[in-house]
DNA sequence: GCCAACGTTGGC
DNA sequence: GCCAACGTTGGC
């Protein structure tokens, strides 16, 4: 079971959008990066990840999962770039910063901490354990 | 709004 | 196959 980061910008597609989708989930489209992609392509479904918001916020808001596996990006000219799909799953009560990330030893190698430009990005299990506990959830919701 | 970091492109 | 030039991301 692996964890994930994905990163958005809220201007472009916010948390609460997400949370709109409901059940029905999102394509995750957009990506154009190499690293990313094969990262997506690694997912399953099930695997649980979470949604930081870029640029404006710098924090992790909620946890996702992945719905579908990978398919080809329905918004790329080019079958190279493909995506998931991801589902909302919970809130995290009390977001989670960058600064506050940076802040704790225990995730100071985190991918979010260590390589800023990677939008979507592995996490470890004790890592995903870490932020959950932070963020306020005693448990990780089923 | 600036710019550092990083990835990609393309000339050689 | 190297590397300079360029574009983009995202923190500040």
């Amino acid at each position: 079971m692996a964890y994930w980061l994905f990163k958005s910008e809220p201007a472009k597609w916010s948390w609460d959008m997400q949370k709109a989708k409901g059940a029905e989930g999102q394509e995750w489209d957009g990506v154009r990066n190499y690293q990313a992609r094969n990262f997506m392509r690694t997912m399953k479904k099930g695997e649980r990840g979470f949604f930081y918001h870029s640029n404006d916020g710098k924090e992790i808001v909620g946890i996702v999962e992945v719905l579908n596996e990978i398919h080809v990006d329905s918004t790329a000219d080019n079958p190279t770039w493909e995506c998931v799909d991801l589902v909302a799953v919970a809130d995290l009560p009390k977001p989670v910063t960058l600064d506050t990330v940076k802040a704790e030893p225990r995730l100071k190698d985190m991918v979010l901490a260590t390589n800023s430009r990677l939008s979507v990005q592995p996490v470890s299990a004790e890592e995903f354990r870490t932020i959950c506990a932070m963020g306020g959830l005693d448990e990780i919701p089923a």
